[in-house]
DNA sequence: ATTAGCAGGCACAAAAATGTGCGTGCTTGC
DNA sequence: GCAAGCACGCACATTTTTGTGCCTGCTAAT
């Protein structure tokens, strides 16, 4: 979600991935993906507490583009307090066998790394 | 890669996800890895061909990047005009699968796109 | 009566990623 | 004799991403 600059005009044809990693790309969307995948369904503030050292600019931002593109699901119910629903949809779940196997390679990398200290 | 903030620290625990993005993330890694991927050994400018739109600088910071982290395999061949070879390890392998679906799931994004105009 | 939780928004600052334009020393092909 | 290809390196500029600190209006619980 990265404004298009001339140079990336030129790409077109072979670079899916660059399309497929400024959509995934960034620091939080697929911790988010991730736990929305766990929990089916998530209100904000769990979200946020789930992920640890988020910031409220970032979560939001991270749900906003995640919806634009279609990978997120927000349901508001209009109610006092506010309650908001986020949830995958259909074409994020498409993801998760990707996320499934980036899981379980940056698992074992971190535990690695522990045991050299 | 990055450097860590403070904020980072605070993690540990839940981000694996951070932590992988932090290696895999960018806009050029995934597309290189894709490439030696596809093609086993690559040299340098072979690589810079195949990926539109890369610098000089780009590619030559991600290879390191990935070669630090692991995930790349160079090597020099002392001769004149130089020549360096690139390739994935065997860690950088095991997440072949994931790139599999997330270029599979590119695809499918970028052609349904083509049919809006 | 005060507080905490809900779901964020805003202006601004800092940091990180990415790009630009040029140059290296050497050799082989035209 | 000239150009092109090899594999990059460097200073700098721009763009993008991420973070900080504070605020909102409402309600239910202490």
């Amino acid at each position: 979600m990265t404004k298009k600059r001339e140079s990336d005009l030129i790409n077109k044809n072979n670079c899916v991935m660059v399309h497929a990693m400024d959509i995934i790309g960034g620091k939080w969307r697929l911790p988010i993906i991730w736990k929305l995948y766990k929990n089916k369904t998530m209100r904000y503030n769990e979200l946020k507490r789930s992920l640890s050292g988020i910031t409220n600019i970032m979560l939001t931002r991270s749900l906003r583009n995640l919806e634009e593109n279609g990978l997120v699901h927000r349901v508001e119910f209009s109610q006092n307090p506010p309650k908001v629903e986020y949830s995958l949809t259909d074409n994020c779940i498409k993801l998760v066998p990707a996320l499934e196997v980036i899981y379980g390679w940056g698992h074992e990398r971190l535990s690695k790394k522990d045991k050299d200290f």
